[in-house]
DNA sequence: CGGGATCCCCGACGATACTG
DNA sequence: CAGTATCGTCGGGGATCCCG
């Protein structure tokens, strides 16, 4: 599956996560620090999620598309099934498995 | 998400699929066959998702854990998306995903 | 047959300098 | 500020050999 492609690079989800969040769309610099990352991956993910239309960019800077709220929406039960089996994974971890975060 | 680097990984969801679809569990040659992949990869595969406990190991060879049948359940929808995403991004763009596999 | 061990290659990433 | 170019590094993955 070539979204898993996608998705697994390094800062894909990050960066729809961030522009989902973002109250505006976000610039590149806004995008490189909120993410966190470098000029170089972030311009190569951003466009890939261009190609992909996940993202949109505008005069204004980058904002999801319809398309990535969709998918982002699709990835929530995963997400939500990835904490659980994290959870279940670690119970010997450092325990604060007790107390479910939420942020 | 640590699930998709794993997920993401060469041939994770592959295989998985495989021990899906098979009517008893497979052993590692038929796997490596099926999967059409190499012993390291495969056994460092098997290791993770073993370590994830999505799959599990007796003597008759892997089969999925309750846990992986659940994955892939949570996976179906994901892949629902994924489909129709590629469809209709791509029905004549040249596709660059893959390149041919010599054998 | 199962599956570790090895070797090599290539692409992804990180950092940063640089141009418009 | 936006985005590109360059360069070194690092790790995953392919192929293979081989032992238990």
């Amino acid at each position: 599956m070539a979204l898993l492609d996608l998705m697994g690079r390094r800062m894909a989800l990050r960066i729809l996560w961030e522009l989902a969040n973002a109250p505006a769309p976000l610039t590149f610099r806004a995008l490189q620090d909120a993410a966190d990352t470098n000029p170089g991956v972030l311009n190569g993910r951003l466009r890939e999620l261009r190609d992909a239309r996940l993202v949109e960019h505008e005069a204004d800077g980058y904002r999801l598309s319809d398309g990535g709220r969709s998918l982002l929406a699709v990835l929530l039960p995963l997400h939500g099934w990835a904490e659980a089996w994290a959870a279940a994974g670690k119970p010997s971890a450092p325990g604060r498995v007790r107390s479910p975060r939420k942020r």
